[in-house]
DNA sequence: CACCCCACCTGCGTGC
DNA sequence: TGCACGCAGGTGGGGT
């Protein structure tokens, strides 16, 4: 479910109210997440810690506690993450962490893909290392982008799912930018020049900081630490949009699947470029 | 090394 | 009504 930009719209609900307290207790159901730390190793490394930063890296949250204690949490494709008891749905919450002031936080998660995982002092949080570059970064470049596809022969929206290259994109992002970016879905990555590389990267910082001003993309269940619906699917172009008239020229938006993946795109506004002369 | 498939889960919509 | 199937926002292990 949730990209770069619901994990940001978490973030920004939950820091406010959670950066500055101390973690109580943590309970824990006993259904297995995709990955998790034991229900003993959370409570002893998050009970009676003040929580000192939240932050995102790509599509995880990364909580930093005091005396350099990180929790990581990964939302997965139905992951939740709700302030306050949750009245409606109480079935698949799988995590609770109590805090200061009587605050609870429910991890709710349907499909269990997941993570919940702390790590203690002095133990780097392995998983965040596979994290390639922050799209807003200054070391996100079209540059580095070109070479980092320089002879590669996957095609470009495979490229940007890869998350140990840009992270933080998910199939309805990488669809959109390339829809943005006029770039049909199948061109070799390697084949793109700098120029496009730069539309790429200006239309994918476009739209993730419009989907985060939008309060994110709920096409199935995504909702907010608020429990609330986002806003950007309003404005999708492709994605989910199979068989509908593209908004820019009224030609059918198509479907096709890229590594097992569906992918949305126009065929006029993102037509597949002729092979470049150096295959020939 | 580059790349793809598939498993990991549950729920929902569709068609027979 | 019931059942089988396909599909869904992510990740990473294992195979080609």
């Amino acid at each position: 479910m949730p990209e770069l930009p619901e994990v940001e719209v978490i973030r920004r609900g939950l820091a406010p109210r959670l950066v500055g307290r101390r973690f109580l207790a943590v309970r824990m159901g006993s259904r297995r997440l995709r990955q998790a730390s034991s229900p003993e190793d959370l409570s002893r490394w998050l009970q009676g810690r003040l929580l000192k930063h939240l932050r995102r890296r790509g599509k995880y949250l990364v909580f930093l506690l005091e005396g350099g204690v990180t929790l990581l949490i990964h939302l997965g494709m139905t992951g939740r993450l709700l302030l306050g008891a949750p009245i409606r749905e109480k079935d698949h919450i799988h995590v609770v962490f109590t805090l200061e002031g009587g605050l609870t936080l429910a991890f709710q998660d349907v499909r269990r893909f997941g993570q919940v995982l702390v790590f203690p002092p002095g133990r780097a949080p392995t998983p965040l290392q596979q994290v390639g570059r922050e799209p807003f970064s200054r070391r996100a470049t079209a540059a580095w982008l070109a070479e980092q596809a320089r002879g590669r022969c996957r095609p470009i929206k495979n490229f940007l799912l890869d998350g140990r290259l840009l992270a933080g994109l998910g199939n309805i992002y990488a669809c959109e930018i390339l829809f943005a970016a006029g770039l049909h879905p199948a061109t070799p990555a390697g084949e793109l020049s700098l120029e496009e590389w730069e539309r790429v990267l200006k239309e994918t910082r476009r739209i993730l900081r419009r989907a985060i001003r939008l309060g994110g993309t709920t096409v199935n269940d995504f909702l907010n630490s608020q429990g609330e619906t986002g806003l950007f699917q309003t404005v999708l172009n492709v994605y989910g949009r199979a068989g509908e008239p593209c908004r820019r020229c009224g030609a059918v938006i198509a479907r096709l699947v890229q590594a097992g993946r569906a992918t949305f795109f126009c065929p006029r506004c993102q037509p597949l470029k002729p092979l470049s002369r150096s295959t020939f």
